[in-house]
DNA sequence: TTGACAAATTAGAATATTCGAATATAATAA
DNA sequence: TTATTATATTCGAATATTCTAATTTGTCAA
């Protein structure tokens, strides 16, 4: 009666998507409601443009953000519970004031 | 009055330091008080000592655990407790039951 | 249409990570 | 001593990650 046994594999992706830097900032800006669009996380960031969105891909290809194009921009948010668990364990926040989608 | 900024560097370099299946195998076996020397470790994963050896290599160097000899063998403990409810949180365990060193 | 703006993708150089193989160190026992 | 067991370190090839620069795609407005 094994309950369902820890995919490593699947988490330590997981992981490694968040463990950079500039994702960190970027998913927790997300969770925080700072910045939802490529252009504001430049202002923020100061990185480039396409530094941000290549680092966007990769969130996107973790399943960790979710992009919506509206007009001319694309937002993006957080698209994963157990991000906003992880997120706030690491940083020391409330998750509950987190904004996350289902 | 800025309450202290995060450091994301190094929140970064921790979730680095885990974001590995084995590491996470590790870091979760020693949390759960499972295995907690070298071959113990070699035995339940079946990797070779020098892979084992290397990851614990790297982290001890992130701070995330601590070594301490006891005759012939190294044991090893999980040495922070941040480290501790990012684990929980993302294999969705207790940390209640969880066991780290202060 | 064309131009402007927002974002994504591609290419490539620099750098970092991973693991097996070999070697080194530490403690103990004979 | 020497041998044995447990663990750590070093080396190097294969692979992966990161960033800048250049190009491309998508949307809107004139």
């Amino acid at each position: 009666m094994d309950s369902e046994a820890i995919r490593y594999e699947e988490k330590a992706e997981l992981l490694k998507a968040l463990a950079h830097p500039l994702r960190l900032r970027i998913v927790r800006g997300l969770l925080i409601c700072g910045c939802r669009n490529v252009s504001c996380m430049e202002e923020k960031t100061g990185q480039s443009q396409s530094c941000i969105s290549q680092h966007l891909s990769k969130l996107r290809a973790a399943g960790i953000v979710r992009a919506e194009r509206s007009g001319n921009e694309v937002y993006y948010t957080v698209a994963d519970r157990s991000v906003a668990a992880v997120v706030a364990a690491l940083l020391g926040d409330q998750e509950e004031n987190y904004h996350y989608e289902v």
